[in-house]
DNA sequence: CGCCACATTGACCGAGATCAACAACTGTGG
DNA sequence: CCACAGTTGTTGATCTCGGTCAATGTGGCG
């Protein structure tokens, strides 16, 4: 079945929900113009590939609202999820024809794609582009090697509270909700796609939901929507550094 | 027992063995020349640690010499190594007052260090130098989610032969010789730090090392000198997508 | 209703961790 | 020169966490 996706009409940067985080967030108001000339909106619903690795890639852009992620597979069908990308998190790689990886949508999404060539052009011209794309560049590599560690030294309990409790941090930051006490929150990610982030299996990420569900760290309602009564028990669980987040 | 260290003498940047390939690579003469009124070197001798994680910072540089590690620990002292630093490799953040990680001197090394301030002020002002550090930190981002699969989905033994291709090929690169058929190299890192970089331990890195010998994919002479008679063979071992280099 | 995708739970197994002994090498001091 | 201690690496015995295989549950939609 086929969802009858409705392109968003073109709209104006100023209204846009994502203007102080994205890529775009130091342009002024021409540079925004520039900008605005070699963008596009395009939508996929949920589960639709956006690229597929070693596929070549005439655009780069922003996630404007919904989930995708970036995945990496073996000969043998094993994957690695490798990114998760959340509104405002831009895709693709300027200077780079193919993607490495496969991007998916995991949920509706839009995404403000520029035509690629004009925008490395325009990325050499307009330092606030670069110097945005380099600070986020860094933040995805600190988050990178944040999930190392994850992936080489969590226990699965450890895993899965880890990831837990970044959703939990991300939607409270996103809603302006204070990241601590009481947070509740819907799972962007099926088991399988968990355990991909992971490094598990479908059964283990399964078990051990359950297992923080009988310890009272999470309470579940349905299969995707989680309370979490206390975030710092969460984030004990998660065996993380105590003092959470790392340098601002 | 405290080696004693030659400082090098500072040396014009025009005879520097990492001058094509660190975050200078791009500049001219004259931003050589104001980047030289800010660096200066520093050596340290195996095992020591060039910064703690969470200590400021108040410089960034490159590695001129030997290698580095990057490591996170936990409370409990399990440790996983997020990265690698080798000859032309960045340390530091801009923008950021403390280190995230460890860094640790696993050989004898020389960094080029640049004052953070001015290196910042720099970099607003000369686009190649944030170029170039925006096209590394891409680079340094695909390595760690190549290290992701590594770690969240390879066997043992794929792990050290994805950690020994990997070694191999940066050798012969760096050596101009061709990257397949017999390549012979040593070891930069002790058993524990190879567990540190794969999410193992040093026994289960022992013992993966042995049966790859047993195997005839690789030789020992002593516990680092290592060759390799057919590189393509081990590439195999390790699972690795068959045409080994991604994009250009 | 029955189908299908997603999730849970159980039984069993094996790769890798853990604990422990030992070997090889290096530098130290008598 | 040898005895030694310290570091690094190897190998063996055993245990355990998470993977594998399989049955069962659940909710949405035709």
């Amino acid at each position: 079945m086929l969802k009858e996706i409705s392109l968003p009409s073109p709209h104006d940067c100023s209204d846009c929900p994502i203007r102080h985080r994205a890529v775009c967030a130091r342009c002024d108001a021409d540079e925004l113009e520039h900008l605005d000339k070699i963008k596009y909106y395009r939508s996929f619903e949920a589960g639709q590939t956006v690229v597929w690795s070693g596929d070549p890639m005439d655009f780069v852009g922003s996630v404007v609202s919904g989930i995708a992620t970036l995945t990496q597979t073996m000969e043998d069908g094993r994957t690695q999820m490798v990114g998760l990308l959340l509104p405002s998190d831009f895709v693709g790689r300027p200077g780079r024809d193919g993607s490495a990886y496969d991007v998916v949508a995991t949920t509706d999404l839009v995404m403000c794609c520029f035509r690629k060539k004009p925008f490395e052009k325009m990325m050499l011209e307009t330092p606030h582009i670069a110097q945005r794309l380099l600070e986020m560049t860094l933040d995805e590599l600190d988050a990178a090697r944040e999930w190392m560690l994850v992936l080489g030294r969590k226990t699965a309990r450890e895993k899965i509270a880890s990831l837990l409790s970044i959703i939990a941090r991300r939607d409270a930051t996103l809603h302006l909700r204070p990241a601590q006490g009481k947070v509740v929150f819907d799972l962007p990610l099926t088991r399988e796609a968990m355990a991909d982030y992971l490094g598990l299996t479908l059964e283990t990420v399964s078990r051990q939901i359950s297992a923080l569900k009988r310890d009272g760290v999470i309470q579940l309602e349905g299969k995707r929507h989680v309370t979490v009564p206390d975030l710092d028990r969460l984030m004990d669980e998660a065996g993380d550094d105590s003092d959470g987040g790392v340098f601002a």
